[in-house]
DNA sequence: CGTTTAATTGACCAGTATCAACAGGAGTGG
DNA sequence: CCACTCCTGTTGATACTGGTCAATTAAACG
């Protein structure tokens, strides 16, 4: 899917740590002049680990480009997709010292990063700071509960409903989504298997509320009975 | 299973309101003090509603006493019990201006209430209160984390596995457990049907991994098959 | 083009839900 | 004190959603 697969393993077992960095610095108010001032440009292939489950949590992240996921392994293999992130979103920071979760590229994306120990030298001295980042976990939590309902009590056809409408959200286009993960990431972000994601599809089309040129490409055809479908009215 | 069950209605859908406030002061470092000076206690009776989905969220929580539920529903009366709050913890903040789920007491219940405003002029005023808030928060999307695994990817026997472990960590006994909450409260919190927690305890017990002397009692006869069984190694 | 990988589709199966009956306590009233 | 009722939990029979295994198609890449 992506030109450089090739060259780096794409297998979530053992993902490859790729990076180069670079200091910039965007500013925009005081505390947000601060923040970028530590932070450094890191850029990720696709397939390609950022960390895994278990490493240091020494920095916190922001996407500036491309796709990225965060999940959860269980012993035997089986894999729960925490969240996918977009341009804009933080991701990283924990309570614990070191990640609860792997984050991963699910396409080439660059990152930048902070230091964990900058950020709250940061924090410390800047409520402006400690409020965003309380502000930014709070959003996060609600989103993780959000989900909570969506894995312990929808079928699977409202997961998928609900997943694309949310997708269509991050979308630039109003009617249409570029799905940049593998069905298997669907699958693994909704608590399906890939047969029954294919076939949850396969049902929308048939019944004319989505079309799909190919396996990526998404075009809502009837949003209203999309939103029906999700379950939450 | 409570005494006052018969004097005000139960039913999770329309829960009651029941208060009463009184200032406390329990002082032990600068900013737990001043956290502790805008806390006033509530009580609320079992199965009554603290707050319901939707109300503004003008409180942050402690309980001090009892077991409360946080729970979402759907429209077709779908539930999902999101966290059993015990004494110590805290519920209640969010990043938007109303509570994206309901509080109910599961037992009769004691909570310190803090003014959401007060609160934000105390974190604006004071880092430690702002930090103290943001590892709370943390660990508390930690944990959601780790629920979106069970309910995702474990079975029924593992996520009862998983869930009496967690039972047991907040248990003042060492191998028993007082389950406050009903056999619906625990499939809710699960992503499973009362039948399916009932019959799953049944085999627990069948192999002689628990004893239940009665409904609410759970004895730990071998702890690591119990932590075998969870699916996280 | 051939090769490889991802996605779809089909047949069948299993885990969990649903529906229903039954058992065990707790509270109530005779 | 003993039925009687109500409520919660357990157990059984059966159904169905979604999983598993396998074959096929489609897309990507060299």
């Amino acid at each position: 899917m992506q030109t450089n697969l090739a060259i780096v393993p794409p297998i979530s077992g053992a993902p490859n740590f790729v990076g180069r960095l670079q200091v910039i610095s965007t500013a925009r108010d005081v505390s947000a002049d601060a923040l970028e001032a530590i932070g450094t440009v890191q850029s990720v292939r696709a397939g390609c680990g950022l960390y895994a489950e278990g490493d240091a949590a020494g920095y916190w992240y922001r996407v500036t480009s491309g796709v990225l996921r965060t999940c959860k392994l269980l012993p035997d293999g089986r894999r729960q997709i925490d969240d996918f992130l977009f341009p804009g979103d933080f991701f990283g920071l924990e309570a614990r010292p070191d990640h609860s979760f792997a984050a991963e590229a699910v396409t080439g994306a660059a990152v930048v990063r902070y230091s964990r120990t900058r950020l709250d030298l940061l924090a410390a001295d800047d409520v402006c700071v400690s409020a965003r980042l309380l502000q930014l976990t709070l959003k996060q939590l609600g989103k993780a509960h959000e989900r909570l309902l969506l894995l312990g009590r929808k079928t699977a056809g409202e997961k998928l409903a609900s997943f694309l409408l949310e997708m269509l959200d991050r979308s630039p286009a109003l009617d249409s989504i570029d799905l940049p993960m593998s069905r298997t990431d669907i699958a693994d972000y909704l608590g399906l298997t890939i047969e029954t994601v294919s076939r949850t599809f396969s049902s929308l089309k048939q019944n004319e509320v989505v079309a799909l040129p190919n396996a990526q490409r998404v075009i809502i055809l009837d949003r209203d009975a999309l939103e029906e479908l999700t379950g939450d009215e």
